[in-house]
RNA sequence: GGUGCCAUCGUCUAGUGGUCCAGGACACUGGCCUCUCACGCCGGUAACAAGGGUUCGAGUCCCUUUGGCACUACCA
């Protein structure tokens, strides 16, 4: 083990540390942002820890996708599953043996001890205090003062034992939180917690601590739910006589209506926002701007710019909402900040997917349609879904646009149209330009009646790009045949 | 029930006793740009939970109330 990690003026190393047991949950998600913000800001060490010793509840496609959407949200741990380091191993199943030696400790010590009531007279117990409305709850320490050689007797006999911590019946036990100040608890509303289940597995409270101190943690930011455990995992850091990390509970995220995010209600982990189309960089700023600011009026930033602003002190204590709407907005600007290369990987993906063969487009084709999608596009498929017209003629029209466009009239329109495009040789954004504004002088339109009908006979619908740009990257040919095609449907 | 945490526009937030009749962003909305839809630009509506203190002065400090949330497992 490296009991060195955190000896002397150790630099900052912080870890996310989730349970392989379900979807990575923004809240989750969020929690991994700023440990990873603050490691890198710092020049610290981000560690990821498989906090797997509820055997229970374990999942192996938890923990893959788990670390997938870490890795796709650009959270790349410096040590953990994949990336040995000192500190190992980075599985808390695997860490059996370090607990059982650090327990015994505790044991020798007289701040554990071995207790063997039965599930049942727990419940009992706890149904007991229930129903008389008692302020105090928990475990009524009924064996605590078993001697430990009559627990190990007993033990040897067979009987099966938890071992629970010795807190101390009076006192306070008081810390710091970095977000939320001080914060005191009265040692006698705490419970004997468990430390090592029946079946030999730690109990979060323990393994986090032994962990967190073995691992060299500086800093433990956690969600908020941990807060009223940290009383617990104070006094076992007393009790072991090692230094607490820095505590900073953060506040929790809530759905629209103050509610937990969940996924009955619509998307809460990141594979649903991804799924929905948004991009890594959004959700991670997105996210990072729920309960945190960089002191300045910036909201849209990059992720390095985020990790050089990062500071603890400007996390909110206050729990928020999530507001889709924003996020939405968001992605937008990001997909502006995009580069339009990347932006034509993405569209050429979906248009794939969609089963159009590029294979024959010139790479210039597709950059043009890129940059006029691009300013457009709220999700990454909306690129392919935008840009299917340009390889594929409608075969439906808007309906409401065929209303408004495909009216009485329209035909007469249209042919006008379609005759200026047919005598116009070089078929470029500028003289079609021109070619529609003289067109409209000519015969008494204005150029807006001339537009709806032959946008809507090349595109299938009434919003895009420039109606110009469209028509010189679908070429003469095609928009005349589809101006064609939509003639009959036309009054 | 007990304990703890939290409390500024609908939402995310700035604000660390005077520079705040409270600033920014999203949303909503009026307008501009314009061939449509977006983008962009200019404007508007909209908040210090309530009540007590402390102070010359409070969104900012203290107390109470109210409301929200969390914990109260051999789950994390």
């Amino acid at each position: 083990m490296c009991e060195n990690c955190n000896s002397g003026k150790s630099p900052v190393r912080v870890r996310f540390a989730p349970s392989p047991t379900g979807y990575l949950h923004v809240g989750g998600a969020r929690t991994a942002i700023y440990n990873y913000f603050f490691a890198k800001h710092m020049g610290g060490t981000f560690y990821l820890r498989i906090e797997d010793t509820d055997r229970k509840r374990y999942n192996e496609t938890a923990l893959h996708d788990l670390m997938r959407d870490l890795k796709w949200l650009g959270l790349q741990w410096d040590e953990g599953p994949g990336c040995e380091g000192d500190c190992g191993p980075y599985f808390q199943s695997e860490r059996l043996d370090i607990y059982h030696r650090e327990i015994k400790k505790l044991l020798d010590a007289g701040c554990a001890y071995y207790c063997f009531c039965t599930e049942e007279r727990l419940q009992e117990v706890r149904a007991e205090q229930e129903k008389s409305h008692v302020p105090v709850t928990g475990y009524d320490r009924h064996c605590r003062n078993i001697s430990r050689e009559e627990a190990e007797a007993r033990i040897a006999a067979g009987e099966k034992a938890v071992i629970r911590f010795k807190v101390p019946e009076t006192g306070v036990t008081e810390f710091d939180d970095m977000i939320r100040g001080h914060i005191s608890y009265q040692n006698e509303l705490l419970d004997d917690l468990v430390l090592i289940k029946r079946d030999g597995y730690p109990t979060y409270h323990f393994a986090s601590v032994v962990d967190d101190h073995l691992m060299g943690t500086t800093h433990v930011l956690r969600g908020d739910e941990w807060i009223s455990s940290t009383p617990k995992h104070e006094l076992l850091y007393k009790a072991f006589g090692w230094q607490p990390p820095v505590w900073c509970h953060l506040p929790v995220i809530l759905d629209k209506n103050g509610g937990k995010l969940s996924k009955r209600k619509g998307a809460a982990s990141v594979g649903d926002f991804r799924d929905l189309g948004y991009l890594p960089e959004t959700l991670v700023n997105y996210l990072a701007l729920l309960g945190w600011n960089p002191g300045d009026d910036r909201e849209v930033m990059t992720i390095k710019e985020m990790v050089e602003s990062f500071t603890l002190e400007r996390i909110n204590p206050k729990s928020a909402s999530f507001d889709e709407k924003k996020l939405q907005w968001m992605n937008g600007q990001h997909i502006h900040l995009c580069d339009d290369a990347f932006l034509k990987g993405i569209m050429k993906e979906g248009l794939a997917a969609k089963g159009i063969d590029l294979s024959k487009e010139p790479e210039e084709r597709l950059d043009e349609i890129v940059k006029q999608l691009k300013p457009r596009a709220h999700f990454v498929q909306d690129l392919a879904d935008m840009a299917v017209y340009f390889f594929v003629a409608p075969t439906t029209y808007d309906e409401k646009g065929a209303k408004k466009h495909f009216g009485e009239g329209s035909k007469e329109v249209a042919t006008l149209v379609r005759d200026m495009l047919a005598s116009i040789e070089d078929f470029k954004t500028p003289v079609i330009e021109k070619g529609f504004y003289d067109l409209a002088e000519r015969c008494g339109h204005k150029v807006g009646e001339l537009v709806g009908a032959p946008r809507l006979a090349v595109s299938g619908v009434t919003a895009g790009p420039g109606l110009w740009e469209m028509f010189e990257i679908i070429g003469k040919e095609e928009v005349l045949r589809r101006i064609d095609v939509a003639m009959p449907l036309m009054k």
